[in-house]
DNA sequence: GGTGTGATCGTA
DNA sequence: ACGATCACACCA
């Protein structure tokens, strides 16, 4: 059993473009009644800036859906895309500052059904793995039952790789931005394989 | 009030 | 390559 050290609210609070490159190789927690506690570490993830990210839910303002990006740090964000997937962020910066991190794809290490190829790989799947959805917008991410939060479990850091953001081809010129940041190579990284980097 | 649109995924 | 499916952002 190793030990897992929940990750502070003040490791959030900073800017977006140092928090994402961190959160790879960090580990995902959750432990909800009459389930066993699931952890994955993080492989991939992607930063979403505030009005001027052309590409973020926040380029408009503060509105309804994109609030909680403008909220305290250290929050989830979470939102239906397609009708269809939720996709959960962590909200960085300072209260009333925007930005959030995308979680997009993960390793399975304890939790989850064994022998599952890329069971996490993807936003869409790895909310739907942890079991989030958009009645979880805006909860804090604290140690406690249910509730679900990020830790570092002394792992060494990984190798990490940069590349454009996946799905946001409408953005323009931010389309290009190189905010996405991953463990290259690893299997479960999400999109077609070999990735694109 | 009506309309267009996605930070995706699985199948064909 | 495409369809599923709907909250939200925008206009009127």
């Amino acid at each position: 059993m190793v030990t897992l050290r929940p990750l502070p609210l003040a490791f959030f609070a900073r800017p977006t473009l140092e928090v994402a490159p961190a959160l790879v190789g960090k580990v995902l927690v959750r432990r909800a009644p009459g389930q066993p506690q699931r952890i994955a570490r993080l492989v991939e993830v992607e930063a979403y800036l505030g009005a001027e990210d052309a590409a973020s839910h926040a380029r408009r303002g503060p509105t309804p859906r994109a609030l909680t990006m403008f909220g305290p740090p250290g929050r989830l964000y979470v939102y239906l895309v397609y009708g269809l997937h939720h996709c959960m962020n962590v909200v960085c910066e300072s209260d009333g500052v925007a930005g959030a991190v995308l979680l997009r794809a993960a390793e399975p290490l304890a939790g989850f059904a064994p022998g599952v190829r890329r069971l996490l790989s993807g936003p869409g799947k790895l909310a739907a793995g942890f079991g989030i959805t958009r009645s979880h917008d805006g909860s804090v991410l604290r140690r406690a039952p249910d509730a679900i939060y990020l830790a570092d479990d002394g792992a060494p850091t990984p190798p990490l790789a940069r590349s454009s953001r996946i799905g946001v081809d409408f953005a323009g010129a931010w389309a290009e931005a190189p905010l996405r940041f991953f463990w290259p190579s690893h299997a479960d990284v999400s999109g077609p394989r070999p990735y694109r980097g």
